[in-house]
DNA sequence: TAATTAACTTTGCTTGCTCAAAATCAATTG
DNA sequence: CAATTGATTTTGAGCAAGCAAAGTTAATTA
């Protein structure tokens, strides 16, 4: 059985993997990404690799085999149902769970997991709009782009928050910008680099203004995910 | 902050601290308690000393300073809360939520672990009649007796379950014989070493023979709890 | 009292994970 | 092409927790 590091090192290079899937990910970027020195990282990932979980090369980088992807898939998996959990069954305040959850994702059995996911009808989603991937190892993809990217005007509505932070989801909530409320891009400023957002909330129209920064952690649908 | 292991032992301290207050609690029945050699619990305990959580004197054994039997409790109130939660909300096999407690009560946060207590309504027992120490850390003792020494042929009720192994506790399910029972001690062989033992199941009678080993492990109360 | 025994402690070693600092490599820049 | 820079790897060390086996101590038996 994976260690609890082990099961946080595949996390994380799992969710920091580069978009192009011929790309390594650099030992910098994961020892960021896990919280350690470089000279960790290397000897962790080295280990890690003699287990047959990732291929490493040398000043190259790290990337999961397969067997390595599926576990980094349950540990994701087990993260995203025990937010979900935390939110609906437990009522705790959707900026908390992501903590929460990072402790209880190491040691949640398959029995009790299997319980929540009934308990929750088998979810797609959890709390910030990721996708909870199958007991299979199957993630579900959604066709979505940022706030950045998505054409103005049309309606559409938010799909997933990249930002797990507490205090960002609080200053989220508060704006109304929760996945599934439905919002309108209204301009892009491309000289104060902001973005202009309709919301509607309770019936009435907000406006909010958000950096391109924060616009990139904004996923929108295309079509309406909840028909 | 004390690591899961530190827990683990002030856990296993309490819970096996002998009845008499002015004894030691020796390294032999510790480190059985805990699952170690007796080396090794000789200089864990050695190392929680140094933190003034137990008193610890050579060849005699280990007692919990004031500080320490509040961190035990603390422990504990997590995993009776965290039982209970798991046969209440989540629908849990009552003989299956002690060993994944086990792992839960080491990262609970208090947050998480006040909303349980809200949901289940401040309760006083845990699944198996265990009291659950409040959050101040007091323990509420009940007035029991064991099978063995509980007045004959009078009506009581099963308060508590002192052994939790899933078998054990699958095959007390079976004969009905779970806290809250109503029941009688029918009569005592001590040439058999047996009790017999009538339970009152959905209005029918039933007899129910065990050993005096056995009859040890179940507490009732002199007066009926459930008023 | 001396010998035996059981319980306990000490010692030395291992594993897993970490860091700091030194060494190395690769990719620019001058 | 040499020098600098930035990222990466190696080295040496430390801490927490564990085991096995050798050494002590105290109590019991003879």
């Amino acid at each position: 059985m994976a260690s609890r590091t082990i099961e946080n090192y595949l996390k994380q290079i799992y969710l920091s993997r580069p978009a192009d899937e011929t790309q390594w990910l650099t030992m910098g970027k994961l020892s960021a990404a896990v919280g350690v020195t470089p000279g960790t990282a290397t000897s962790m990932v080295r280990a890690i690799s003699d287990a047959h979980l990732v291929e490493y090369e040398p000043r190259a980088g790290v990337r999961l085999t397969p067997a390595g992807e599926q576990l980094a898939l349950h540990v994701l998996r087990r993260h995203r149902l025990i937010e979900l959990l935390l939110v609906q069954v437990l009522g705790l305040d959707w900026s908390e769970v992501h903590e929460e959850a990072e402790e209880l994702e190491h040691v949640v059995s398959d029995r009790l997991l299997a319980r929540i996911d009934e308990i929750l009808q088998h979810p797609a989603f959890d709390p910030h709009g990721d996708p909870i991937p199958t007991a299979g190892g199957v993630v579900r993809s959604q066709d979505c782009c940022t706030l950045l990217d998505c054409p103005l005007g049309s309606p559409t509505n938010i799909a997933r928050i990249l930002d797990q932070s507490a205090d960002f989801l609080q200053y989220v909530n508060q704006c109304g910008l929760l996945p599934g409320a439905d919002i309108r891009v209204a301009s892009r400023n491309h000289q104060a680099q902001t973005v202009e957002l309709l919301v509607i909330k309770r019936g009435e129209n907000h406006v909010v203004a958000i950096s391109f920064a924060v616009a990139e952690k904004f996923l929108v649908q295309m079509y309406d995910r909840k028909k």
